[in-house]
DNA sequence: GCGCCGGATTGATCCGCGTCAGGATCGGGG
DNA sequence: CCCCGATCCTGACGCGGATCAATCCGGCGC
């Protein structure tokens, strides 16, 4: 980096890569941003960050690496929710209320910031602008979910996946880690069956069967778009939940 | 009623009651609400209270009559991603943010209160705990959705139906409508299909179902849990997620 | 180099649920 | 009173995806 402003140098974050996408992040606004990033802490692979029913919990802005946040069934199956990826905040409504109602588990090592909940509203109180970024984020989470919750009602296999391939790669090229031509993607097959609703034999099947029909290609940890025009044809993704406009509050 | 104080009244409606069932609301608390809660507006059956992509909503308080919220697929199916009933709000979202992603319609002939956006920022200025309350109301919807998301990848169509029907009980009974015995319930079968992701076909099958294992009879428009602690038992239903604590926030 | 283990891959079989098709019932309007 | 639309109900059949069971592959510890 030529910056010689210590401050700059959170823009190379993912996250305030991603909120640069929503608003115009002033100077004193990343001075802010920057100091609430610095609390560093690292998770391994498989050891919860949050867990169901803790109170009094942290949230995290995420660094580096990927999660998920998912909850378990009596019966051992369990469903995931979402996955966070780097820029992603995590735990955000465990901080606004007392407890969590899912578990956040890292799926590779993770590196995130510890955000306490005084040091966050002090940050929003100073920084309408940042708070309002934040929320934009928070809301377009929360639509990302209800779109989820229409790929397991609604949704063949082949349409889910192809679906989730997509949201994945948008998200993703938002904090510049894809492009149009695919991303580096961690997730094993077991983890994709358990965000899907499927088994895991049928997602190989459905895997295969995409990358025959030559639209996506997922193997050895990345996903390639063989023709990203047929696959959003095919899915009828509709990029607007992704993009809507921000927040009016504070 | 035997009180003359005209703001006591608003203690009838199913908005206080649900609130009142998380924060003991003041005497000026009760003034506020009954403010914001004046402006009532009707709306017929089948005719969209808020369309997807519409700007500038306002949002709504139900007063009576049941509602749903929904997206519409390419191919014509929908998926119903939650029901609205006395006390809920309604476009929240979509006065926080810019946009709804989503449709709302009326079940039966409604009666809501229209709040403005204006309105509501005032009146959350002025009375914080009023606040409080509604996040709190606002946090426990999403978390109706998530566990909504669990019910359709990893629930057979009975266990869903059953943790349908309980949950639906035990939010009408935070308002007075319903008892531990069953509830009036207008919605049809075709509507419990597009929320469950299911056929109406199969909707019928597993109604019949859990009626000739005497654990729930839905008839005639009315529930009646014939066996409940079974019902409980059968869907590993968990009440945590409808009580958690509220917000800490504001 | 060997054994082990988690993940990917594939086939065979089974069953939950969708689809199609037809009745029955009921309330409302002409 | 009769017709019509909406809803409920039921049977036959087929398919998508689960389940069970192998096999294969690459990485890693020793």
């Amino acid at each position: 980096m030529i910056d010689r402003d210590p401050v700059l140098s959170i823009l190379d974050s993912p996250f305030a890569r991603k909120l640069s996408a929503f608003v115009r992040l002033s100077h004193s606004d990343l001075a802010v941003m920057s100091d609430v990033y610095r609390r560093r802490r690292s998770f391994a692979v498989g050891v919860d960050m949050i867990h169901q029913g803790q109170t009094d919990q942290s949230a995290y802005v995420l660094a580096s690496g990927w999660a998920c946040s998912y909850k378990i069934l009596p019966g051992g199956t369990r469903q995931i929710v979402d996955f966070q990826v780097p820029g992603d905040f995590l735990g955000l409504r465990s901080v606004l209320f007392r407890t969590s109602d899912h578990n956040v588990e890292p799926i590779t090592p993770v590196q995130a910031s510890e955000v306490k909940q005084r040091d966050l509203l002090a940050a929003f109180t100073a920084t309408p602008r940042l708070a309002t970024a934040v929320l934009w984020a928070a809301s377009r989470d929360e639509a990302m979910v209800v779109e989820h919750l229409v790929d397991l009602g609604r949704r063949t296999a082949s349409e889910r996946m192809a679906h989730f391939l997509l949201e994945l790669g948008a998200r993703l090229r938002l904090v510049g880690m894809a492009d149009r031509a695919g991303f580096a993607c961690p997730l094993s097959q077991y983890l994709l069956a358990d965000a899907l609703g499927l088994s895991a034999v049928h997602v190989n099947r459905v895997l295969r069967e995409l990358r025959e029909d030559g639209l996506v290609t997922f193997q050895k940890g990345r996903v390639v778009f063989d023709d990203y025009e047929a696959l959003v044809e095919f899915t009828a993704f509709d990029r607007a939940y992704l993009d809507h406009e921000g927040p009016l509050l504070i």
